[in-house]
DNA sequence: ACCGTCTATCGCAATTCTGATATATAGCAA
DNA sequence: TTGCTATATATCAGAATTGCGATAGACGGT
């Protein structure tokens, strides 16, 4: 067992963290969104910026996950690698 | 048959016009996903307005479809109304 | 080591969205 | 009609995101 997961463990037992951490894990599950669409389109950021008519550098930090992108971006990164965004608003857990 | 959908079916084969109707259908469906969240919680603009810490006319902004809201708002507005957003990029149509 | 390709990050101006207030409209009940 | 509640719209300053160039790091091939 890697100790970075019980680091994480332990950490996520504190409400404040925790509440961090959500808000967090968000961000990273649609990082892995755009990176996973833009892996099946086999294409690199540099083409995606062309076809989204912005520059690699945007598309990198969109996937970084150190932002959350607008809307707007998203239809358009999506329009790029052949996809189509879905946004659903589903019961919590 | 009402003559709108007439008008609708044929517009629709007009390429420039698509694009701009597939573009709205986009806001219009998240329109109705947000609309539909808040009916399921049983809130009222103004309620969801104080639990996401601004005011109603926000709400109602988000909930118009004239405007793309952003990502963080979108998170906001689903935890107020108890529920969670997805983001899935799909394969298009 | 050098080169070419791909990705990550920084800083800043420009664009877009948000928060807030005020006001308008619609529906309903007394 | 009056009053009350819910929703819609306008405006504007402030906040957040984007576009862009420059640059650095990572990686593989020669």
């Amino acid at each position: 067992m890697k100790s970075v997961e019980a680091w994480k463990r332990k950490m996520l037992k504190n409400p404040a963290f925790r509440k961090e951490y959500d808000a967090l894990e968000e961000e990273f599950a649609l990082a892995n969104e755009l990176i996973g669409a833009r892996a099946k389109a086999k294409l690199t950021q540099a083409q995606v910026a062309r076809r989204m008519g912005t520059t690699q550098s945007a598309v990198a930090r969109m996937e970084s996950g150190r932002k959350l992108p607008s809307t707007a971006s998203l239809v358009k990164y999506a329009a790029a690698t052949g996809h189509k965004v879905e946004i659903r608003l589903t019961k919590a857990r």
